[in-house]
DNA sequence: CTGAAAGCGCTTACAG
DNA sequence: CTGAAAGCGCTTACAG
């Protein structure tokens, strides 16, 4: 569990201090950069620092001033690039402001997640970044994490306390999408994908109803159509679901996997998207650019999200009796082939 | 840079010694599971760990036992989905065996990577996982960390030091790539992509140059095309190389991104992968499978060799003296339509 | 089986 | 401007 570190013992400030002739609060002002220090003095000290290869211990640092200069960033599924990308953005603005991040991933496992989460707390972070699995229990997290904790909620919301919130703003992503549809003449549009207990599936599916209320449709019940936001299940629901489809003529897509596989099953019943139906998916993932036609979709640029993310939590940190913010975050429509398909 | 805890004092072994009136001492040995402490002494104590909400101080007990409970994991490219499928079981490894991962992301600058070997340092991990940033200098990392942290390289080699080094049979899968198309018949067959001066790329072109040798037939020079493995950079390289694809009949590509990027140029051009041009990747990307044809490739399963790059990390800080170990991890092919053309 | 004491590597009032 | 002393939260011989 532990390890024991073993080879040479490393240098410490004792050691430098006896090497350069001085106390070891001196060589902790030096290390601190302290204007306290006569120049000669330092230069001497410093000399010893570079001699020895002296390497600063934090963990001990920390304890005396009862500080962190980490955070923790839980993310439920490494493995999909929009997750990837946002820890990315995250471990690059926490290094900027000092910081490093102690990485969890949970593979969407509420028990992961616990474990993980009890584990993070034990090496004192200063906050935590916790993009929740599904189904995970916000009372629970709440109780390991403690009250004290700065927690920055990503992308899903997590009932069970007061935490800032980050997330997209997927109810007026939908509603460019579904406008951009309208505008090109298509009148019955599905929405197609997501599970609807998903804070983000309702979201997405409120700013398109918005769109096509405001244009004087009362979305069909059968347009709404729920499935597992992967590419494989896309494309199996689109041949279940062959009748709904005789009369409707686009769909906005709950998110580009999603969209890529509808486009699959699609094409499978001979209908070419782009051509004679129209799609928009959700978070310009970088095939979306390269699929035959292009997929129109919403661009969330997840490295951006993450430094976002870090720059919120750092704030609570500093803050910790601020309110709670619910922050959403810019989406942008990107227009590509996919949709372009006149209205049949 | 690094935060005061404010908010309540959080409760330690002292607090929880006073509340069950024991020593310090003995509330450690119930902490770390002692056989020494009687079972009403440990069930008093754990009474109040419980009711006082106690969480232990890892930081605190590392420094006492000079132990690490922390492993430096640094990746040159999160936002490619092998990369952060590694980093996923690397941390789920190092998780079930006690340890937590300490982040830290390259962007495949060597400036970057020096920036964060350093800070990472400084939390003093047992050992350190470097799938180094390409251009880095290995004896810049090698005085960074030191002589005596356990280091295992992965996927890229980094002349500078005596490391344990992870990485894919490049050879072994661009061969049975190769082998595969020759057995259909195919001739003249190219090596498209890459950097030559990449270890990676080197032995993939070694392992074509073999299988192409054993069938009796001499690559020609012309037929091994450089490219950046980017899907742009690719498609955009084959409309120059036009006249060199004549008489080639099918391309062992350095990877998938270049091999779909090979297939839009391919396209563009007139010609049909997988009717009348066969083509393979290398990493199998779930696009790979999506694509049509679906591209035949070599499967690497990056979840696992994270998690096999943290056990042989483990195995490293056990035993310091061990000999240095280059692990070559398998890669299985997996034959789809793309490579199913007659040869021409 | 339990407690008193020392110490991991650092920092911070407090004297001088 | 510099040093002696105490202490962060934990663990570990050493007595008893």
């Amino acid at each position: 569990m532990t390890t024991p570190k073993s080879g040479r013992k490393p240098v410490t400030v004792t050691d430098i201090a006896r090497a350069s002739g001085v106390s070891r609060a001196t060589v902790s002002l030096v290390l601190r950069g302290s204007p306290l220090v006569h120049a000669d003095t330092r230069a001497k000290v410093e000399a010893q620092l570079k001699r020895l290869g002296y390497v600063y211990n934090r963990a001990a640092a920390n304890l005396r001033r009862q500080t962190s200069s980490s955070v923790a960033l839980v993310i439920n599924d490494l493995s999909n690039p929009f997750f990837a990308e946002f820890a990315a953005g995250v471990d690059e603005a926490l290094g900027e402001a000092g910081y490093i991040t102690l990485l969890g991933s949970t593979n969407e496992s509420p028990e992961r997640q616990h474990a993980v989460l009890a584990s993070l707390m034990e090496h004192s972070p200063a906050g935590i970044i916790l993009s929740p699995a599904e189904h995970s229990d916000g009372e629970q997290v709440q109780r390991l994490v403690g009250a004290h904790t700065a927690v920055l909620v990503f992308n899903r919301e997590l009932p069970g306390a007061d935490w800032d919130f980050l997330a997209l703003d997927n109810r007026r992503g939908a509603r460019l999408a579904t406008e951009h549809l309208l505008a090109l003449g298509h009148r019955r549009i599905a929405f197609f994908g997501g599970h609807a207990d998903s804070s983000s599936c309702q979201e997405r599916r409120q700013g398109y109803i918005e769109a096509m209320i405001a244009a004087g449709i009362t979305p069909e019940p059968r347009w709404l159509v729920e499935c597992t936001p992967s590419r494989v299940e896309a494309a199996r629901t689109t041949a279940e679901l062959a009748a709904s489809y005789t009369d409707v003529t686009a769909a906005v897509c709950y998110n580009d996997n999603v969209a890529l596989g509808l486009k699959l099953g699609l094409i499978a019943r001979g209908l070419r998207p782009g051509q004679n139906f129209a799609l928009t998916g959700f978070d310009d993932i970088p095939e979306a650019a390269q699929t035959t036609p292009p997929l129109t979709t919403l661009a969330v640029e997840p490295r951006a999200r993450g430094r976002q993310a870090a720059e919120l939590l750092l704030e609570r940190v500093r803050d910790r009796d601020a309110p709670a913010r619910h922050i959403v975050a810019p989406v942008q429509l990107v227009v590509r082939g996919s949709s372009g398909a006149p209205v049949s």
